[in-house]
DNA sequence: TTTCATGCAAACGGTTTGCAGCTAT
DNA sequence: ATAGCTGCAAACCGTTTGCATGAAA
């Protein structure tokens, strides 16, 4: 453990979730310019790796983190305009993903749920 | 419409869905191996413009395409092992999900559902 | 001739890697 | 000294774009 991978750890978990790789080493950089991305990468592939962090690809080409800790399942509401991002859970829908999952003989370690759409906010200002 | 775009569409519908751009160009390689990729791109960017094929990223870096004629929204089982992709459907799921987007207040453009793990067959021949 | 698609190669953008230098054992 | 991390720059890979050629109307 080393001071630019605790700080970059750090400034990785202050954050709400969906953070892309930029973003943290924008972040990470205000703090300490000297750092690269390179050494961005390398940690949060250290975290992954760890476990503490897991890689989430959504559509935009870019690869985006989360903590990892959480234990509840959640998933993604995107607004396709403003990019805005709510998280949600939802037992019901999780147990019959399982129950699908089953019936095909599958064993799940991971799901992914998107749903893609206009938020409240840009519907009501719409121009 | 020209030859290649032609060649290039039909090869695209001749695959049951969840094509990469370079399989596709592979494809037509083997027919008009002078076609480059860079008319396979535009022609399926024309294609998902057109509304007859429509882009799924799944996490692995690049692009697929599937048929968008269809009107079952399905969603998808990915082996993490073998690759191997599996469609399903199911409508509670579909409702639950429109429940949960209403109560967000989000107007539901789109979704995508992956659940990643182990299929039978390579649980049956695990080394 | 004008238009527009093609094929090639170069550019692009996010990510990874090689390598010389630096740290801390 | 040696092991291993850093920072830089170059490489990488899927995709996009610029441009000269070529076919069609």
């Amino acid at each position: 453990m080393t001071p630019q991978r605790e700080l970059i750890a750090r400034t990785f978990f202050r954050n709400k979730g969906h953070v892309s790789a930029e973003d943290i080493y924008k972040q990470v950089q205000k703090r300490a310019p000297r750092i690269g991305f390179a050494t961005t990468y390398r940690t949060m592939k250290l975290l992954s790796e760890a476990g503490v962090a897991s890689l989430r690809s959504f559509g935009d080409g870019f690869s985006r983190y989360e903590p990892a800790l959480r234990t509840d399942h959640h998933d993604h509401l995107i607004c396709t305009q403003c990019g805005h991002i709510i998280e949600f859970e939802d037992d019901r829908i999780e147990s019959l993903q399982k129950t699908v999952a089953r019936k095909h003989g599958f064993r799940v370690t991971d799901h992914k749920l998107e749903l893609y759409g206009i938020c409240s906010h840009c519907r009501n200002t719409k121009k």
